[in-house]
DNA sequence: CGAAACAGTGTGTACCGTAAACAGTATGCG
DNA sequence: CGCATACTGTTTACGGTACACACTGTTTCG
């Protein structure tokens, strides 16, 4: 983006031959990216498609919606959409090429924030945003790596935050890697809520005495909400620590009276994001990059 | 912890029968846990075991090393530790059990880390050396979650951190609060780090033309170093951003002159860390915890 | 000396992703 | 028009996975 060339408004075919990673060596990306883009020239022969590519996705999003990312196989997609699975091949590389497109896909639901809230409230809302997305879509986080690869709505995403950045003066560059902190500690929160939402509906489920794949709609919902999210770290700690295995530990909760401060803000996610957000205000601050008013 | 009776030093086999979580509506918690810490009673009767837990793990570990974790399967482990697949399943649950059991263990050669220097640059040790870590075992990342329950040798790494924070004034939900902000910035920094890498190592490959199995050693070190990281993500850009799709992003990529700055600690790891601990010195210095003299 | 508890093996099932060959169909070109 | 061509979805098959179950052989306790 260095270069004076505008680009042109959005991808043209320009010959998928000759790009500088096609052939045997290339990793997924011309194919790959083309799909993800919906840049892919329409077949001019034989018979009209009957699947396409969003409906594949759809259907492999709706699975992983009601069953998990393990439930996601190309059989049960083919079933879902009337083929046999050998046909979703005729649209998708591969298993691997589909976990793309639907890691990008999940990212369409994510909604327009208001323009014009300061930069630090519009952060803070671009976080929630994503970790709510991922709190209705657990299996985003079972997604591999290889999975985040630029598409149009994730990068729509990302266009978002440089907007709400518009009035912090940093170069480009910087942006992004504050930008990336953000999403990483968006990850790792909302790892931490999904991972602690499961074992408090385990843990009211055993209570309960229901059998394993009981589904979440019949246990109380309080209850779950009432489970001590500790519960379980306490109940290891009780059983293997010591003073002599793990002093520190054992100091520090032994003189713990158990009650949860709610000093912090109320709710678990502002408390991360609060601190996250602290830090990066002193970093703006350190580089001379608030706006007017707030330096 | 609550309690005022003491745990003993360590787990007893305390009659596996009739612990809470037992029987048929059980999760893992029972045998996996007894597997993680080392305290499943030894058999009296029949055979001496030829193989051992410990031996299986290390099997798989070497096996992820070198291979990866998709090469780990219960078939190859089998095989490196000379026996049929079915024996594994004397010792070790299942695939998913190993994998809780080499999650723990990677945490194992975490090092001792000094004691009485400040709080801060304490967590920053701890940071980093578990960034080094999951570089080091890059497969570590590609566990999944479930794979994350609390071991002996994870569960001393967090006593570590819980010395170190000995000197702050806060409860212990709230040191337990940010310990896991910190490690949850550990494992997104490690993933930057990792998949930057691995991208960069790719990029080297293409360029020399070298076919896609081409081991990193081949390569020149100073070239994938050079690499500019953001070089995939600029190509994307200029590719289909335009001001009509992204405003915002060409916006400030079209004023960026391409440099990288370098006014934030000179390496990217420093850079997150240090937004981060700025972050938590403003919540300890809130809520006045911090230690006499730095207050 | 049984009997019971255990170790490791052999065999078999139910999946998985996907390569290859195939028959049917719509299109562009001679 | 007619046919080669490109494209569709299907069939079949392969190598891989985790693991259930029945089995033989070994060790130790009552």
């Amino acid at each position: 983006m260095s270069t004076d060339t505008t680009p042109e408004p959005t991808g043209q075919p320009q010959d998928p031959a000759e790009q500088p990673w096609d052939g045997a060596v290339a990793g997924e990306p011309p194919a790959t990216l083309q799909r993800l883009w919906g840049t892919t020239a329409p077949r001019r022969r034989g018979p009209k498609p009957a699947l396409s590519v969003g409906r594949i996705v759809r259907a492999a999003m709706e699975l992983a919606d009601a069953e998990g990312l393990a439930a996601v196989s190309m059989a049960r997609i083919a079933e879902a959409v009337g083929y046999t699975p050998m046909a979703l091949y005729r649209y998708v590389a591969g298993k691997e090429e589909l976990l793309v497109l639907m890691a990008d896909a999940v990212a369409a639901d994510l909604p327009d924030l208001p323009a014009d809230t300061g930069w630090r409230a519009g952060l803070e809302a671009w976080t929630r945003a994503q970790i709510d997305m991922g709190l209705a879509r657990p299996w985003f986080l079972d997604l591999p790596l290889s999975a985040a690869v630029p598409g149009p709505h994730r990068v729509r995403w990302l266009d978002q935050a440089f907007g709400i950045l518009r009035e912090v003066d940093l170069p480009a560059d910087e942006k992004l890697a504050l930008v990336g902190l953000l999403a990483q500690h968006v990850l790792g929160e909302t790892r931490v809520q999904v991972e602690s939402r499961r074992a408090a509906v385990e843990r009211v489920r055993r209570e309960a005495g229901l059998p394993d794949g009981t589904p979440e709609a019949e246990l109380d919902p309080a209850a779950i909400d009432a489970a001590h999210p500790y519960a379980g770290f306490e109940a290891m700690l009780g059983r293997y620590a010591s003073p002599a295995t793990y002093p520190h530990l054992f100091e520090a909760f032994a003189a713990w009276d158990g009650t949860t401060t709610d000093a912090p803000p109320e709710d678990d996610i502002g408390f991360g994001i609060t601190i996250v957000l602290d830090g990066v205000e002193a970093y703006l601050r350190r580089r001379g990059a608030l706006p007017a008013g707030e330096g």
